[in-house]
DNA sequence: ATAGTGACTGGAA
DNA sequence: CTTCCAGCCACTA
């Protein structure tokens, strides 16, 4: 099983209503640096895929797709499930992060 | 194997 | 807080 499946693999698991982080997926995977790769693999998504893909932001709690539809669509897709988007277009780690997923100490980012 | 690209990140400016 | 920059990893040509 390749990178780009086990990437799938994970964020399947994650909840309804939960967000992680590229990272966070990555250090899962037991790569804390492979956040660009979680990406990529992400990227390479069927278009008919059941793998919620949506939750995954990035270390700022926002929505890092860009261009197209694709960031309204995520942030649709999130509200759906009760994520609430700040002013700054950022969501809450305390709140919606994935309970399976640590990070930095810092997460004094809002 | 080398080089370019990007749904990333952490640290410096 | 915002912008920049240099690593990092996987993927593709």
């Amino acid at each position: 099983m390749d990178f780009t499946h086990r990437v799938w693999h994970v964020v399947r698991q994650c909840p309804r209503g939960k967000v992680v982080s590229y990272g966070g997926v990555a250090a899962i995977l037991g790569t804390p640096r492979a956040a660009r790769g979680v990406g990529q693999a992400l990227q390479a998504l069927p278009p008919d895929t059941k793998v919620p893909w949506w939750r995954v932001i990035n270390r700022n709690a926002e929505i890092s797709i860009r261009g197209g539809h694709g960031p309204i669509l995520q942030r649709k897709l999130l509200e759906k499930e009760g994520v609430k988007f700040n002013r700054a277009g950022r969501t809450d780690w305390k709140k919606y992060g994935w309970d399976g997923v640590l990070r930095r100490p810092l997460d004094a980012n809002e």
